[in-house]
DNA sequence: TTCCTCAGTTAACAAATGATTAAAAAGGGG
DNA sequence: CCCCTTTTTAATCATTTGTTAACTGAGGAA
């Protein structure tokens, strides 16, 4: 799952040296030449990062990002001002709006690189631990949500630690004894017939259209996540 | 509650000037002039962003930032690296040691400043900006005013306050504890069940017409603001 | 193959846990 | 002292949970 870039830019020659390179590093890439379009596609297609022109026509860099910045659905994303010469005002203003940082044209495209990795280093680093998936599953710790191909399903809270759980080590098969203890607690005394029960509520649950059943019952052994 | 910012820097000369000009500009300062001190010291002070030279005794600075890019604890916290001269090959080497800026000396203090502050706007996100939407929602943090659907709705101080965090991280799922540290303040003991009635009467405000409830409550983890 | 046994599945229900709500008590300026 | 907001309390409401017991099906023995 590669990152998308989004080029707010209207000189050609510009967008496809940065398409052609971006598109080279593996980044998903595209543009826009104008402002008030340039803001309508980022609003609608929430690229991972940005790279925008000072100078823009309809609508200016500067105040694609103060509207951006404004919107918290959108203020995350990183941006990355081009700025035509290197007047410190200009960077200075550019910083103001809300930029993250700037590049001045002509610019060496190892170093946009660089700048480009680092900022999308910083702004997803929820990604790693804090959104998982296995196969068409996907389960949110953040905002206690769970998808099953992308569709929402809702769990109790214990079958939401339960499969919470068992995305940590897929495949993986569990004793009863080994899912009370983890699940519900070292010293909480329940009976292990009691996790029969919520494995099937969360196969219930999980169980969405004609989809396989990714839950595997090992007789005498005990459970596991599978594909 | 002002910025604390950390120098590893080992020419006195630089020293005292980064520290008097990041004072004026109101933040707060300490540093240390080896590598391996420093480390120590950011360990235990958990600054909010780090200045660094690129060579540092006892420990260069390139291993203190591969060290604290490894924990994570300590990832999340900026680094401007302070390179001598403006080679591409240490600018390079510097991003992929994690290093989130650079400067080359000598610097300007004006673009330095701009640099820092947009980093700490980044890890900060609360600090940002005065008027903040979420959906159909508008608060306004200077004249204290929430409108909903662009009608203005009245909110007691602390329904403000909840509200306010609330939309600094939207959707995401905080619990009452979270939220009575949060919103009322670490030192503070109130009932968690204080949190439900404020909850109740939030919902009450900004339930405007047939509009969706947008607060969602996560039964035994808590509550989140939702779109 | 057939039957038996054991382990897993399923449904139903009662108990417990957690959230909502209203109302009363307690603060805290003006 | 009065008014407004906050906090506590307690009753009520809703959902989740654990238990029980009957059911089902796999796999081994005869």
């Amino acid at each position: 799952m590669s990152a998308h870039v989004f080029i707010a830019e209207d000189e050609t020659s510009i967008v496809s040296l940065l398409k052609y390179n971006l598109e080279k590093e593996g980044y998903k890439v595209s543009h826009s030449e104008n402002g008030e379009d340039a803001l309508k596609q980022i609003k609608s297609k929430q690229p991972d990062l940005i790279l925008m022109d000072w100078m823009l026509p309809e609508l200016s860099g500067v105040e694609i990002c103060k509207n951006l910045k404004k919107d918290n659905k959108f203020n995350d994303i990183p941006v990355i001002m081009l700025t035509a010469k290197g007047e410190e005002e200009d960077k200075l203003k550019a910083f103001d709006t809300g930029a993250d940082d700037y590049v001045t044209k002509p610019f060496s495209q190892k170093e946009l690189n660089a700048r480009i990795k680092s900022l999308l280093r910083r702004s997803k680093p929820q990604s790693s631990s804090d959104i998982v998936e296995f196969t068409d599953l996907k389960i949110d710790r953040i905002t206690k949500r769970v998808y099953r191909k992308d569709k929402e399903i809702t769990l109790g809270p214990t079958e939401f630690k339960l499969l919470d759980f068992f995305i940590k080590n897929p495949k993986r098969v569990y004793s009863r004894e080994q899912l009370l203890n983890n699940v519900w607690g070292e010293d909480i005394y329940v009976e292990s017939r009691t996790v029969d029960v919520h494995i099937r509520r969360l196969r219930q649950a999980i169980n969405i259209q004609n989809t396989k059943p990714l839950i595997r019952t090992v007789r005498s052994a005990g459970y596991s996540l599978e594909s």
